[in-house]
Parts: structure tokens; C-alpha cells; sequence
DNA sequence: TTATGGATTAGCT
DNA sequence: GCTAATCCATAAA
């Protein structure tokens, strides 16, 4: 099964533009497939995992988006300038992942669903309280909006309205030299508005994208 | 002030 | 396959 290679000690990471995030949520979720999501903080391992799979959601006029019933506290991030990140609770046990997009004035912003561990694996798996008992039990860590949250310590508290494009930031997005291939897109899961619009980009065949694989 | 249900996950049948 | 867990933003009153 075809897998991206881990960066080498070597290669580096270079963050993603204000202006990558500056335009429709669905090319930006098509342009982030592959990037990788750092977190970093003085006197912990780097994080960093690979981006498998997100979902795009639109402004207002999207029924489905956090935005659909206007600016609110909660949501005022997804209006604010692009390429920062919006993050919240839900179910009463989960966080989950999303960065800005359009320009400031403009809502939109894709949803992290899936990620692939490059490194700070054994970090990962003490954050999510799992043992590492082999590879199968690696997609545990991060396949999953609320997962990948737990894995990267990310809360509302800590990484709402961070800003990802800066590396000075403790959670930041780059890019590794790494081209996606193979981007599949189908509906997006786990909502109950708007459910038939394609936006849930994934890369395919990889194994880190969540959900069941569909038998063939 | 109270009620409702959700961009999920884990664990059980 | 089914559902409990568990919080909080938002809507309704």
C-alpha cells in the first residue's frame, strides 16, 4: 500500500502564505492535502503529521457551516483574516481543527479531518492514551477530526484564533517538498444539512484517511 | 431561563 | 450496527 515517506533530518519545512488562504475554501482544502500540521513548543519533541483528508465549508450561504447563522462569539474566527485557526468543542468530548479562509470580512474555512504521524509518534500515542502494540495501531492517533485534536493537544483555550502561518506560532502548517497525487473528492460526513455537496478532499489510498473503506 | 442537538468517538451487541 | 458519554452555543420562551 502506496504510503508518503516520512521527511528526512534534512528537509524542511516552510510555512504556507497568508495568501494561500486568502481564496475559496475548496481550492484551499484541494492545496492543503499534503501539507503537514507542526506543533512546537520549547522543551517538547516536535509534532508534525501529513495531511490526508479535510472538508471545506463555505460562508453564510453554506447550511451546513458554523457560519450559516452569522457571526457570532463563537464563530468570529471563520470571519476574521485567513489562515487562522478555528477551533471547537463538541459532542461534550471533542475538538476539532479548522483554519480561515477568504479574505477578512468573508467566512469560510476547511475542517481537518484525517492526518498521517511523520514524527512525535510516541508523543501522539501518549496524548491519546493508546499503546503502540505495531502499525495497525497508528491510524488510532489521527484519523479523525476529534482524534488528531487530542493527539496535538489542541483545545479552544489554548489554539483558537492561532495564527498558522507563522512558524513562531506553537501550531503552524507547512509545506515539506511533498506533492499530493491522487485526490479523491465525495461528500462530507457526519452532518445533517447540505449533505450532498462534494467537499471532503481525501487522499487516496491512503490509509490514514478515516472513515470505513468502501469494499470493492 | 430552559431545551435541544451537534463538522465524534469508543465500546458493546 | 447501536448508543452512551458529556459540554456548550444557540434557539426558544
Amino acid at each position: 500500500m502506496p504510503q508518503s515517506q516520512p521527511p528526512t533530518n534534512r528537509s524542511q519545512i516552510h510555512s504556507l502564505g497568508r495568501e494561500f488562504f486568502a481564496r475559496d475554501p475548496r481550492r484551499v482544502a484541494r492545496a492543503l492535502l499534503g501539507k503537514v500540521l507542526v506543533r512546537e513548543e520549547t522543551g517538547s519533541a516536535r509534532l508534525t503529521a501529513r495531511v490526508v483528508e479535510v472538508e471545506a465549508y463555505l460562508g453564510e450561504e453554506d447550511p451546513a457551516a458554523h457560519a450559516a447563522s452569522g457571526r457570532t462569539a463563537r464563530n468570529s474566527v471563520i470571519f476574521g483574516p485567513p489562515g487562522h485557526a478555528y477551533v471547537y468543542f463538541i459532542y461534550g468530548n471533542h475538538y476539532c481543527l479548522n483554519v480561515s479562509c477568504e479574505r477578512e470580512g468573508k467566512a469560510g474555512c476547511v475542517l481537518f479531518r484525517a492526518l498521517e504521524p511523520l514524527s512525535g509518534i510516541e508523543e501522539m500515542a501518549r496524548a491519546r492514551g493508546i499503546e503502540l502494540s505495531g502499525p495497525q495501531n497508528l491510524p488510532k492517533l489521527t484519523s479523525g477530526p476529534g482524534r488528531l485534536s487530542e493527539a496535538f493537544g489542541i483545545t479552544r483555550t489554548r489554539d483558537n484564533d492561532c495564527d498558522l502561518t507563522s512558524p513562531a506560532s506553537s501550531l503552524w502548517l507547512g509545506d515539506d517538498g511533498y506533492r499530493a497525487r491522487g485526490i479523491a473528492v465525495t461528500p462530507r460526513i457526519g452532518i445533517t444539512k447540505a449533505m450532498n455537496h462534494p467537499l471532503r478532499y481525501i487522499l487516496e489510498r491512503n490509509r490514514f484517511v478515516s472513515g470505513k473503506i468502501k469494499p470493492k
